[in-house]
RNA sequence: UGGGCGAUCGUCUAAUGGUAGGACAAUGCCCUUUGGAGGCAUUUGUCCAGGUUCGAAUCCUGGUCGCCCAGCCA
């Protein structure tokens, strides 16, 4: 089932009509045709919880879950734990709390360790079929035997075993008596396929390793290919999505279903999500967060959900975004301004405002009286008037920050500079005096002279300003930490490499910036985690756990669009 | 190079033999108490060569290019 709030269906129905795709083709035509009878669509996402979920599993998640959802079937969540030397309890968890936070909710939870018993049971029905034999070659052996992509295997001299020697020595795997890697259990298919997959594949290895649910209970292993569709199949499973390089293995996944007789759950390979920018290698994200290039899983430049979701991404926006990607079998990469733009979207649409200067200047309204001090009533969104208002106080000395300053002003620059009038939002309409400098020439104070007859930021005259900024009072800011981040990568395909070099030469040097000395609204100190912020002008802002009843810490999601960015970029090149 | 899968604007995708459309990005204009948001407009595409057909992105043939597979990982 899943659990999409009211609001993100609202924002998912407005949006363009979802197009259709191949999955959703096929499910409807099941559906049509009775393939299943009357039962119920059923399926599974099944991550290994052998590290964190990520941007690419939210994809699979929406599939999984969201497909089942339109035609009224269920999705269980299930483990794919069949492999105890990866998996680690902290990873169900957290894989756990990420599908949650997405908004879906499994209908079962499920781990391939509790079939364990039933895997165990097919397989002897499977040696006692002629179909299945213990092998003793070792693994270098087996990869020999194994053949080529251009040449087929040879049998292995224990390939024709009686089944009563296969049933002895199966039995005597599972009973312990066999070191790791003495032995395996072998489908006897055809070592000549031109389908490696189909050429004997193993289907137990001996793992004397202690897993995380069974315990010791069991030191034979299922491999994934015997232990997947099995698992689809025990659940009912009627639609099995997985990703592309998995359609080698569907032959395989029928061949054990169509042996055993079982339950037809049938598999369909989708394309796997590439961002650009982005890396999405459950392999190569464990080696950044154990070398430390990264401060976690969740650090809020990793692509997991739980660092997206640290970072002050909205589950409703990366479904908007999940939805907008479509489905396909084609290999490209998602750019990953398309992922922003429906978090913005999302964001823009609920993020609370507020001001800040990241980068503070200290000005001075000359003709504004010392110690005076009122308070702006200001729109909390100005998207949506149910937000509701806040008080926001005023003075004399304020802070503006040091881009909405420029002595001599570049062409275009509609800030502040010596002369000229804007607007401080929601307050006053401000002229520009003079400034102050420090020994080194640096301007450090501003001064400026108000119009009192502006107040609220509109002059009765009907003169215009072409630039509103913001401020923060500076008797009354309170000081914060900025955690500015980038993307993680310089380029946009992290694979892009000089011969020899590693994906972590790509890494984005600047993809942090801490700024400690910002200045916010007082109201921001009632800031609490979960909560999105737009600092307006600047950006989406969310507070990090780190943060301290003395230091708070804000983290930048995402930057606004900057279109005077982009002008001075046109300038300087 | 054996097998499998695929190729449509810069990117991601629709069109299921009958008008090549949408989103993102880009560009320009309008609007704006956020250079945000919003509105309008514009640009760019069916891998190539043949064939079938009144009509082909779609079907056929032959190429080309890309991705995946030789774990006792998933």
């Amino acid at each position: 089932m899943t659990n999409l709030n009211p609001e993100s269906n609202a924002a998912q129905t407005q949006d363009a009509p979802t197009p259709t795709n191949f999955l959703r083709d096929m499910i409807a035509e099941d559906v049509r045709t009775k393939k299943y009878g009357d039962a119920q669509i059923q399926t599974r996402f099944p991550p290994e919880p052998n590290g964190y979920l990520h941007i690419g599993h939210a994809k699979a998640i929406c599939i999984d879950f969201g497909l089942a959802d339109e035609f009224g079937g269920k999705t269980n969540l299930r483990f794919d734990d069949t492999n105890p030397e990866k998996e680690e309890q902290e990873y169900v968890d957290s894989i756990m709390a990420d599908v949650r936070w997405l908004g879906f909710e499994w209908d079962r939870l499920c781990y391939a360790s509790d079939y364990f018993g039933q895997l165990y049971e097919w397989a002897l029905r499977l040696i006692k079929a002629g179909k299945a034999y213990v092998d003793d070659l070792s693994a270098d052996e087996v990869r020999e035997h194994r053949g080529t992509l251009t040449e087929p295997g040879k049998d292995s001299p224990y390939r024709n075993r009686s089944i009563e020697e296969n049933l002895d020595l199966f039995t005597r795997m599972k009973n312990g008596e066999f070191p790791d890697g003495s032995r395996v259990l072998r489908a006897k298919i055809d070592m000549a396929s031109p389908n490696i997959n189909m050429r004997d594949p193993v289907m137990y290895r001996i793992l004397h390793a202690e897993h995380q649910r069974t315990g010791n209970q069991w030191c034979i292993y299922p491999m994934y290919d015997y232990a997947h569709g099995q698992s689809d199949s025990i659940e009912h499973v009627t639609h099995s999505m997985c990703t592309l390089e998995f359609a080698d293995h569907q032959p395989l996944y029928r061949w054990y279903i169509e042996q055993l007789g079982i339950f037809p759950s049938q598999q369909r390979e989708f394309d796997r999500l590439n961002l650009t920018y982005t890396m999405l290698s459950k392999r190569k994200l464990l080696e950044f967060v154990q070398d430390k290039h990264v401060s976690g899983w969740d650090d809020p430049r990793m692509p997991t959900l739980a660092g997206i979701r640290r970072r002050g991404f909205t589950p409703e926006g990366l479904r908007a975004f999940c939805a907008a990607i479509g489905i396909s079998r084609t290999n490209g990469a998602t750019d990953i301004e398309m992922l922003e733009h429906y978090q913005r979207d999302d964001l823009n649409r609920r993020a609370s405002r507020a001001m800040a200067v990241l980068n503070p200047l200290k000005l001075v309204i000359d003709n504004y009286p010392a110690g005076q001090v009122e308070f702006f009533e200001v729109a909390n969104n100005p998207e949506d008037p149910t937000a509701g208002t806040r008080p926001v106080p005023f003075s004399r000395e304020i802070f503006i920050d040091q881009d909405d300053f420029r002595e001599v002003p570049p062409p275009k620059y509609y800030r502040l500079s010596p002369g000229k009038e804007v607007r401080l939002r929601n307050a006053y309409f401000i002229t520009a005096q003079s400034v102050v400098k420090d020994a080194a020439g640096n301007i450090v104070e501003v001064h400026c002279t108000y119009d009192p007859a502006s107040r609220g930021g509109n002059s009765p005259d009907g003169r215009k300003v072409k630039s509103t900024m913001h401020w923060v009072s500076a008797a009354h800011a309170i000081t914060a930490e900025i955690r500015l981040y980038d993307k993680l990568f310089s380029k946009a395909d992290p694979y892009d490499l000089e011969e020899g070099q590693d994906v972590l030469s790509n890494l984005n040097p600047k993809s942090l910036e801490i700024l400690l000395g910002a200045k916010l609204e007082p109201s921001l100190a009632n800031a609490k985690l979960g909560d999105h912020f737009q600092f307006e002008r600047v950006g989406y802002f969310c507070l990090d756990p780190d943060s301290t009843a003395d230091n708070l810490v804000f983290n930048r999601t995402l930057p606004l669009k900057d279109s005077w960015a982009k002008i001075e970029k046109k300038a300087g090149a």
